[in-house]
DNA sequence: TCGGCATATCGATCATCATCAATCTATCCA
DNA sequence: TGGATAGATTGATGATGATCGATATGCCGA
């Protein structure tokens, strides 16, 4: 609000749920509809166990890790980690590979880069 | 876990809470105190609305708005703004200026980018 | 000094989330 | 084929969080 009687300047930029994640060229500040996305992919980074989770997987040998890798340090039940590990997937941070019995889990090349540019380009 | 029946290599660094920001330069994967302190940061942008928040913020002229800026757009009442901002200052993302009857919320300089650091670091 | 305005705080409510125990599925091996 | 193992899914529970209405605080102008 501005206090001399003028207008305010702010224009509010709505998109799509379709384009929430590109962001249009003229934009002035974050429509809902792509705060909501990227609230989204800061939400699976909002747990601590899920960073280190993402810590653990990059700092692995081969640059993957399985379940039976990441339940110990973090000395959480297996299915509590089965569920962050999901959540980390859905975000596009994890990748997630299955061989054989064990299911291997590696950072999406350039997901926390991409990520990190969200912040900057806010 | 190593499948050919050897030890883990994994170290899991622990720190006290007053260091839990600052990286020990050894560090392997993060511990158990220095994700939460990230995960609280991580928390903080976690909320749409705390996104479309620091990016109306930033657009702002002179890079400051006050609350009454803030709760049309954003078409919450004045009390849930208040509590995000607050939020958003307690995490160290946002500096509050009280000037007369006014409150003016600026970017604390750098900050979003030493945020985007934390990930590239992981 | 008083009334009005901007903002903060409080208390309650409803929704979301992290965690676990139990169970299910799929793969491997004997 | 049957048992064992890795991992995912389900359902329940306790904790955390977003939001609001009501109220408190602090500042300004008449």
């Amino acid at each position: 609000m501005v206090h001399n009687g003028g207008m305010t300047t702010l224009q509010i930029v709505e998109s799509t749920a379709a384009e929430a994640c590109c962001t249009p060229s003229g934009m002035q500040v974050l429509g809902a509809d792509e705060a909501q996305g990227k609230a989204q992919l800061f939400k699976a980074l909002a747990d601590p166990n899920r960073l280190r989770l993402l810590s653990i997987v990059k700092a692995s040998d081969g640059g993957e890790a399985c379940v039976c890798d990441l339940t110990e340090p973090l000395d959480l039940g297996q299915p509590t980690v089965s569920h962050h590990l999901k959540i980390l997937v859905d975000a596009g941070l994890l990748h997630r590979e299955k061989r054989g019995t064990w299911a291997y889990y590696s950072l999406v090349p350039g997901a926390l880069e991409r990520t990190a540019d969200l912040l900057s380009a806010l």
